[in-house]
Formats: C-alpha cells, sequence, structure tokens
DNA sequence: TAGATTGTTAATCGATTAACAATC
DNA sequence: TAGATTGTTAATCGATTAACAATC
C-alpha cells in the first residue's frame, strides 16, 4: 500500500471490476496487458486505469504495461480476498436461503458457518447443510465463534436489535439486504444492497426513455 | 419535469432514498419538511436536496418547505412508480424463486407474469403460482404477451443469447443478476446488480479497517 | 537505440456546497 | 410585516481526463 491516503469509494467500486476482467484475461491465457487495451475492453480511460492503481503502488512497467497474473493477485490482495471469512446469516427466508445455496461466495472465500431466524417455520429446517437456529442462541454463537461477516436477510424493521448483539461480538461487517438505511458503530463496517432501490432506478430509466422516444418519433 | 437535460446518474440513484424518507413521514402523518430537516435526517446537506429536486421541478414553497405528500407523489411519479411493470424471469434457480416470492416488488407495481429456465429440474415447477416454462417458449411468449422488464437470474455466461430474443420483443428493461457485463442494444436499458462485487467491497473496507485499527493500536 | 507505455502532474469537467435574493 | 425557506447562482471541491517526462 502507498500510503494512508483516503480512497474514494468510486475507486474501490471498481476495483471487483478490475479483479473480473482481469480473471478473465486470465482465463484466456493473456499475459500481459496495456492500460489502453483494458481501458478498450472495459469501456473507460486508460487514464482512470492507470489513476486507480497508483492509489496502491505501481504494478505496471514502462514500454511494457501491466503482468496479468501479477496485477490480478495485488487486486485480490487489495480487495481482502486472499483471506477466507466467516459469515452468518440473520433472516433464513427465501432469500438468505437462496444466498447460502450459491456456491459462488464459497469459492471466493466466503463461508456460512451458521444460519439463523426467528420465525419457527424455518428454525430446524437443513439448509445447505446447516440447521436454521433460534436468533435468541445469536449472542452465545458469537461469544463461542470467531465471525467475520453478518449477513442480515430480513425484510426491514426489526434488524436494530441485531446490530446491537452484533457489535458487541468481533463481527466486522454487515452485508445488509433489509432495504432500510442502517446506522451502525463505528467498530461495524455497512455494505448496503438495496434490491428495491436498483428496480426503481430502472424504471426511471425505462421511463425516461419512453419519453424521449416519444419525442424523437414526433 | 423541468427540461431534457440529462440527470446525472448520482441524483437518481438519490430519488428512491428520498422515496422512502417520504414515505416514511408520510406514515409518521408529517404533512410538511423543510429541505433542512430532511437533510438532518438522512445525513446529507439541504443544498444536495433541493439541487436535486430543482432538476425535475419546484415542489416546495418559500417560507414553509415542501407539502410531504405532494413530494412523495411527485418522486413517484418521476421514478415511474405510478405505472405498473411485467416482467419475466429467466433463471429459476434458488436467486430467482426468492425474487418471485418476495412480495415487496408486486406491491410497488411490479409483477412477474412468466418464469423460464433452461433446467429440467425447474421445468414445471411451481413458483408463486406460476409454472416454470422451457426458455425455448420464451420469444413466442414475448411475442403474444406484453412484457416490461426480464429479470435475469442465471449465473454468468450464457446470457448474450437471451438479450438478443428481448432485443426483438417489446421488453424495455432487463435487471441483470448475472454477474457479468452485459452489452445491450440500445433499445434496451439495463441494470445490473452485482452482488460479489458487493461483497468484494465490504471485504476490503473490512481489511482496510483492521489496517487502520492496527496503526491506531500502534 | 527507438518505440511503447507507465507514473504522475496539470487541466478540465462535473458534482457538491455555500450564499443569497426572491417570496411565501 | 418579519421570519423562514425556497430556487438558483456562484464558489468550492473532488474526480476524471489529458499531457508528458521518465524509463523499460
Amino acid at each position: 500500500m502507498k500510503s494512508d491516503k483516503k480512497i474514494s469509494t468510486a475507486v474501490i467500486q471498481r476495483l471487483p471490476r478490475y479483479y473480473r476482467y482481469l480473471g478473465d484475461l486470465l482465463d484466456k491465457d493473456i499475459t500481459r496487458i496495456s492500460s489502453k487495451e483494458l481501458a478498450t475492453r472495459m469501456g473507460i480511460t486508460a487514464s482512470q486505469i492507470r489513476q486507480d492503481l497508483n492509489n496502491f503502488g505501481s504494478f505496471g512497467q514502462q514500454g511494457y504495461g501491466y503482468n496479468v497474473a501479477l496485477l490480478y493477485h495485488e487486486i485480490r490482495h487489495i480487495l481482502g480476498l486472499d483471506k477466507s471469512y466467516a459469515m452468518v446469516l440473520i433472516g433464513a427466508g427465501n432469500f438468505g436461503q437462496a444466498l447460502v445455496n450459491y456456491r459462488g461466495f464459497a469459492k471466493r472465500g466466503y463461508s456460512f458457518i451458521a444460519l439463523f431466524d426467528s420465525s419457527s417455520d424455518v428454525i430446524g429446517k437443513e439448509i445447505g447443510g446447516m440447521s436454521v437456529m433460534d436468533t435468541t442462541l445469536l449472542p452465545d454463537f458469537l461469544s463461542q465463534n470467531h465471525v467475520d461477516i453478518a449477513v442480515i436477510a430480513l425484510p426491514g424493521q426489526a434488524v436494530g436489535q441485531f446490530i446491537d448483539i452484533l457489535a458487541k461480538s468481533d463481527v466486522k461487517g454487515v452485508w445488509n439486504f433489509s432495504g432500510s438505511d442502517l446506522t451502525v458503530p463505528s467498530n461495524l463496517t455497512v455494505e448496503n444492497v438495496r434490491l428495491a432501490d436498483s428496480l426503481m432506478t430502472l424504471s426511471y430509466k425505462i421511463s425516461k426513455d419512453e419519453i424521449i422516444q416519444r419525442v424523437t418519433d414526433a
């Protein structure tokens, strides 16, 4: 890491995309790539790529470009993907179950080690080889097991109580699927996934397009 | 709508959040709100709220502020939420099934009218009162039914073929859950949901926090 | 060496914030 | 009217793009 200067969220959010493209290049046995060529493939500017990467270090070589494997592993490291993460699921409804059953996360080092729900409908149910536990057991579980990330897949409202419990444990990250805004103490980091917002953004764009089309047609 | 000037994505992505907060205010029977008060609640600046809204019109009143119900309905309209949308699901795995079973979307006017999958494991299965159809039936279905949005919940790769089919129909929007970047013709609009990217962003922040903590501890 | 391409500084562009006249 | 708060213009800040010297 270059220095302690704050990296903007814009940059951070582009890192997974670089990582994905570099992974694809690796799969195609492409060993070197210039910022210009990568920029073309990604539909961004070469300047942006070089600026983004130089937040973290100098990974290229003048006159040559970047070594794909090297850069891939650097970004992998920057993103913290060379570690593994233990996760618990809070809210084992349809959505939570889908997350547990999705193999892609485990492949990247994220593994669910326990599932919790408050509803007797799902407590005791087997999902992904685990039995769903009562949320009343969560504090005990967290005190006896190391957990890095809590995945909250509850529909809205009653999320606050769990934040209190998590804040008292060694959980560091919360992946929040409950549409509401979570305020968390400073020892927790939240990443929000707002599916409803995303869908509304899509309908905005669709409605807008229709208007433009109408104007263009006229 | 004020004029045809391009609205930045930054603004568009804040609209659902305004909508959510205004909905909460309505539920609490709060009838008026100033940009300052709303800004405090949302943790942003009053200037930003006023600038954002003025992209679309003048909805407030000097010395008074904004009428909550009025502004709520204006944003609802801007987002296109006063219309209803017919959706089809392509990829009825765990994840797709969870989306179909989630009641929140229907509540906002988004309804699945058909489900498709290529795997004989799920074709014919009943989900949310619908029977999953073979994807080979998709072109016919689209030519005989009006569909606004296609929700793609396939794991990666084989998405391209469906884009071709959708582009030939009257589908306008694609809500894309397949981690890969979709290139679509101009008559389609894509909204990408990249869950894996979101999780990687979270682990970046967690790893970063640990480093800071270490530095602070020292 | 000559050509290519980086790392980095400088210029531009756009988005956010501040300020304030207009006005309810 | 006096106070409050908008709509909007101007100032600031930050992010993106362009340019180029350094160097492989």
